[in-house]
DNA sequence: TATATATGCAAGTATTTACTTGCGCAAATT
DNA sequence: AATTTGCGCAAGTAAATACTTGCATATATA
């Protein structure tokens, strides 16, 4: 129960998103977010306690209660790697849409067979 | 086995992510992906099923071959929820940046009683 | 001091994962 | 036509998840 954990399987649980939510706008104690979820306390605890191994959140003892503090800057790992798609993405869309106008300047003309492109298979069985 | 089943929860497994960053590179076939690693088969097989079913690629039959193609305009659901706390917490870093920078100039002086801050407790317990 | 409150810990359960192995089939290759 | 190759389907398993209920404990508060 404790071998994978990392800020991305922190983030796949629809309601730990939630929480963190939550406590990306103000510190709270543990009850005042168990009391927006319909499950039990207990379960909420142990998605704080999820989310605090992975750095997501900060508990600090005051009295008999314990607050909750965002650590938003820990969600950096996952910014980063969904950026790198995401500025992929865009290049490609912008390099389709200078193509499309290329294409549309010159028609028929020098275009290529960029038919049987996507077949790179490894016909080199090597296992 | 098909209840939950969003882009997040598609990108917590490290073997996915490893997926999608080999066919956003370029579009290659079933096996193509499996050889890169050592689990059997079948499993990469079916963690494509699960990619394909969050829309994070497309599968076309070639012949006998499938060839899988990122969609990553499908990470924008990522992207988003991510980049509002990242927005967030840049803007808090500056206000902090300023608020040490005016704390540095009027030392001691007008500053608040900030030490019971944090505790906004619900004592109204309506449940 | 007796009681209510905030919360953790432990044990137990139902589902879901992530895999595996074995089989089958259709498209290429020989 | 026979064989190889690419890949899905099905059944089975081990481990992880997401919860629950019950109990314990420390801190406020009446």
């Amino acid at each position: 129960m404790e071998t994978r954990r990392d800020v991305f399987q922190a983030i796949a649980d629809p309601t730990r998103r939630a929480i963190i939510g939550m406590i990306a706008k103000q510190t709270i104690n543990v009850n005042s977010i168990a009391e927006q979820f319909d499950i039990s306390r207990q379960a909420v605890s142990l998605h704080l306690k999820i989310l605090a191994e992975c750095d997501l959140l900060n508990i600090r003892q005051l009295g008999r209660e314990r607050l909750c503090e965002a650590k938003l800057e820990k969600l950096n790992e996952v910014h980063e790697w969904v950026d790198q798609y995401h500025k992929l993405w865009k290049e490609r869309l912008s390099a389709l849409k200078s193509f499309v106008e290329q294409e549309e300047l010159q028609p028929k003309s020098t275009k290529k067979t960029n038919k049987k492109n996507a077949n790179n298979t490894n016909k080199s069985k090597r296992k």
